[in-house]
DNA sequence: TAGGATTTGTGCGTATGTATT
DNA sequence: TAATACATACGCACAAATCCT
């Protein structure tokens, strides 16, 4: 009754509300700490104690530790008995094959079933855009990274297929940290560009109901971003200028 | 060092050797608890004690529970404060869009990365195909479904994109019961014949480097025994009867 | 409706493993 | 090399939630 039989609930993630309070709480928690990792306010590398995490929280590490377990399997932190906690670290090679694969699950994302796509939802994309167009002036990163992770949850919990939809939202995840550690080699404007014509057109999409076109979308914008924090990587390494033309 | 660098091993589980002796009984007991659910030993509904798992493998019920809680990420059990923990159902309506994904994931198999395959993994998939030839006198369907089981573990451990190999193997778990609990109603002599031309056909793919073709295959052999089963609902609801022929 | 039995979640002290001095 | 410091893993006792009588 409470939820529709089509639709499995198998994680105490899932967006589908916490029944109890206990549940509740875990879900804060961990989206409080996948925030926290994925907008590099723990940057890689940082220490998590969990004595540290539970006083902050007013809890034992009982329930710290179910987050962090979470957070591991996740790929976003690594524990190590004896050692710690830590912030898994991120670069263009190693998750090279997260990207090959987030772009063939993009393509999938309207096509392998419909996106379920309320008139609020509509609504909510819009705000994303109007929001966009006002960081164009304020230009601070980590906002923009903020944007960009409310916009892609937003888009993903459309997703009909719901393993489909887990997978991708998880994926985002492992990758995202990428694009707001290469931000200060990067041309900012160029990229707010970018992303406010991925909202602009994902909107579009959606509204004249072709979910196909939004996997597509969605798919170059992932592959151009890709590119671009590649080519950036190599003009570092070549020891190019890093100006706005970058030639190979 | 032990590990290539482009080879990310983030969970606690993937088949990398456990460096720890906590590790190793996670593994240890995640796959024997794993393959009771999914052989059925463990049928849908069932009840597992924490405190009865604890005793039986000498531990207390702390390991157990994280366990548990690794399983219920994976969609096998469900676990209620107050209640318990129970091994979740499985039919085809609420599996059918993980089928579809995993349709279109068999596609990737091969074309995202190439196969790793050694001539060792050649040769362990020669013995899955004479294990099937010796089934075929025995009959025994559970021990058909743990050759599949086998089979499969093998197989997707070639795949050369790590996160579609670590997707494929738990999307295969969360859908490998139906099968076996379709059995009583199937006709079993068709079921090893079409599995045994499945070994048999990606091997040849292989042996002869078609990766592309690997996925193909898989991609096909879901998609056929999907369909079977699919019938077999039907026949079973409209009242017909359980003989060889099928028709629409 | 209330109370007891059962089961999972939580809190905390201890054991074990790692790194550094 | 040995000892010390520190962090996670473990084990046990208690609390909270659910179900049945």
């Amino acid at each position: 009754m409470k939820t529709p039989t089509t639709d499995r609930d198998p994680s105490p993630l899932s967006e589908a509300g916490a029944s109890t309070a206990a549940q509740a709480r875990f879900q804060r928690l961990h989206k409080i700490l996948r925030d926290r990792i994925c907008l590099l306010d723990y940057a890689p590398g940082h220490h998590l104690g969990e004595e540290d995490l539970a006083q902050e929280f007013g809890t034992s590490r009982t329930p710290i530790r179910r987050v962090l377990g979470w957070l591991e399997s996740e790929g976003l932190i690594e524990r190590r008995h004896g050692v710690g906690t830590i912030v898994t670290d991120v670069d263009l090679r190693s998750l090279d094959q997260v990207y090959r694969l987030r772009l063939e699950l993009a393509s999938l994302m309207g096509r392998l079933a419909p996106m379920r796509c309320s008139d609020a939802d509509l609504a909510l994309l819009q705000t994303h855009l109007t929001r966009c167009s006002k960081l164009r002036q304020q230009r601070e990163p980590t906002e923009f990274a903020r944007l960009n992770m409310d916009f892609c949850v937003a888009l993903f919990s459309m997703i009909g297929n719901a393993p489909l939809r887990e997978i991708t939202e998880r994926l985002y995840f492992q990758t995202s940290r990428i694009w707001l550690k290469s931000v200060p080699a990067m041309d900012l404007e160029e990229e707010i560009s970018h992303f406010e014509r991925q909202i602009f057109d994902v909107i579009e999409a959606l509204r004249v109901g072709d979910h196909g076109a939004v996997g597509d979308i969605c798919r170059a914008h992932i592959s151009m971003s890709f590119n671009r924090m590649t080519l950036l990587r190599h003009a570092q390494a070549g020891g190019a200028s890093l100006g706005a033309t970058a030639t190979a």
